[in-house]
DNA sequence: TAAGATTCAGCAAACGTTTGCAAAGCTCCC
DNA sequence: GGGAGCTTTGCAAACGTTTGCTGAATCTTA
């Protein structure tokens, strides 16, 4: 077994509260014993058990990061800043994968909050905040990042998605780009709105028709990209330039357009969003939008530990919109 | 507040301890008020406190995780497959980043265990089994994945490294190469050593002279692999083949060939190991050592469940060794 | 109908802490 | 030497559960 605090007490002949307060640095122990417990708490190799001090305390120091797929690589770059900041603070972090389903989403949302956490972080695949708000007791601190429901009145640090949609677009433009495809994913609704809302501005601006079969959604992921641009390019539509929702299914895009027999970028300019560490490798070369993953991270867990400091007094909700910047490389 | 057992007990006029039976499926509880009961939780919304559970049943739920770096491509597979399997038996996984120092590894460790997590599963980069058991105590499930310390008792998958690194090298020694540069990382000392076993057999097996100024080390990172490479070839010593302990060396070491004016593979042909999934990118086509990587995290995880059902009683390690197999692709 | 068996519910202790309150011990000064 | 005032310590309740034991109520059976 491993030692209690009653253990110590009972090697140092004195009772349990002191101990707890020896060991605590409370108010009110002499210099002597408060050495001495120290001591024998080192001799037994006492831990505290993190558990009875969550009960007590009614804080577990841990929170939770749900985030849609840890596979993408966009992702581990946030969590780290997430997991970084959070520990040097004293907090562990939960993590959770919800594999793009609202379902498992709300699962993790409902263990998490059993399971004691101080607070949660999400990026949320959501719609509407009132779809996962209403599992959680109010008073729990929430934080959305890079991507949260509409109608909610939380904390939320994200990209400017619709500056960063209408930057790609612009850029497409300027290389003498008209006919560009939009290809999306279906999976996250709000992200997804706001970059087709740049997408359009930008079409708008330029005084560019927008033609609604040039607009194709499927999933993150480089295969959806690769099918979505040869079933178009099959179907005989003329396009001269894509913005891909993210970096995946960009690539999946080049990929798919090369094989089609069209040149990148000479007949076809690629763009896409996120800026993941392979977008820049040599042989790649993708142009993109670039996304400060790691202080979003970081920037989140920040506002999740003033939440947590302020102690319940309730909570001015923080928005903080990072800037996006255009990555211009080879393939537009 | 959230209700508690006791709020519902009151509502329904019974003591809380049938609740919790109720709540429970406990034998020794009429259908009536079970249903009385169960209706009135639903009702107020009741969440049972898994912390105070966890006081009393002494068994969290949870378990740990710890993986060196998780914005290496390699890992967020075997997070993947560690957590789809923990979940689906009731687990939350405490995920920490080590990041490639035993230290942060050792404090992990200790907050895991502070936190009374029922086990910890552990990419460990200690060289030795001290160095990090000693900090848990002995009861508590250890699993370690990927990679291991020497001298553990402990249950562990892994790779067979040895015969992976034996596979590339003959790969390569098949195409003819005999100069083949070993280029790894001194970050993760076990697995460094099996494969520079398997590098140094399968030379010796062919007949091929070891030249230990081949051997060069430096980080898992592509980075590492360009300079490593880059200053390899300027001190003019001559090679005709790399094998690199992982991709992204391997990656960083083919970008480091070209740039010096060199052919891959007609001049100088690299294998990695791992077989990230940008290896199979058209435009990078790495020739590797493919592990089956949410394999290995799942095969862990069922390890660890296995462990944590048996309860105690005399824990017999399991190791498990998957096997590596060879992708042949461009680089080759 | 009465005794015994069975079902159902409650009391209270326990898990390992923290902490308010009270008591004991000490120092100091008049 | 005796109280005031301070420091140090201990007692016990509390956090939200689970569960062994006991008692009450109901049912069965002769």
């Amino acid at each position: 077994m491993t030692p209690t605090i009653k253990d110590i007490a009972a090697r140092a002949g004195i009772s349990y509260a002191t101990v707890s307060r020896a060991l605590n640095g409370k108010y009110g122990v002499s210099p002597r014993t408060r050495e001495r417990v120290a001591a024998i708490a080192r001799e037994m190799g006492y831990r505290p058990n993190a558990i009875a001090q969550g009960l007590v305390n009614r804080s577990t120091k841990s929170v939770g990061l749900i985030i849609p797929d840890i596979s993408n690589p966009f992702f581990p770059r946030l969590v780290l800043g997430v997991e970084d900041t959070m520990m040097d603070a004293g907090y562990s972090v939960f993590l959770c994968n919800s594999n793009w389903k609202l379902e498992r989403e709300k699962n993790a949302l409902l263990q998490l909050s059993r399971k004691q956490v101080d607070g949660i972080l999400i990026s949320s695949i959501a719609a509407r905040a009132e779809e996962i708000e209403t599992i959680l007791p109010p008073r729990i601190p929430l934080v959305y990042l890079s991507s949260y429901p509409q109608g909610t009145a939380r904390s939320r640090v994200s990209l400017n998605n619709i500056q960063g949609a209408h930057l790609a677009v612009s850029h497409l433009l300027s290389r003498g780009r008209r006919r560009i495809a939009f290809i999306g994913s279906a999976q996250e609704p709000h992200s997804l709105a706001d970059r087709l809302a740049g997408y359009r501005g930008a079409l708008e601006r330029a005084g560019v028709p927008l033609d609604e079969n040039l607009i194709i959604l499927g999933e993150f992921r480089q295969e959806s990209g690769y099918l979505l641009i040869r079933r178009l390019l099959n179907r005989g539509i003329l396009i001269d330039g894509v913005f891909a929702e993210n970096d995946l299914i960009a690539m999946g895009a080049v990929q798919g357009i090369l094989d089609s027999g069209r040149r990148v970028p000479a007949d076809i300019s690629v763009i896409g969003f996120d800026d993941i560490p392979i977008a820049s490798h040599r042989e790649i070369q993708l142009s993109t939008i670039h996304q400060p993953k790691y202080r979003i991270g970081r920037r989140a867990a920040e506002i999740m530990l003033r939440l947590l400091t302020m102690h319940g007094d309730s909570h001015p909700a923080e928005h903080a919109a990072l800037e996006p910047e255009l990555i211009v490389r080879r393939s537009t």
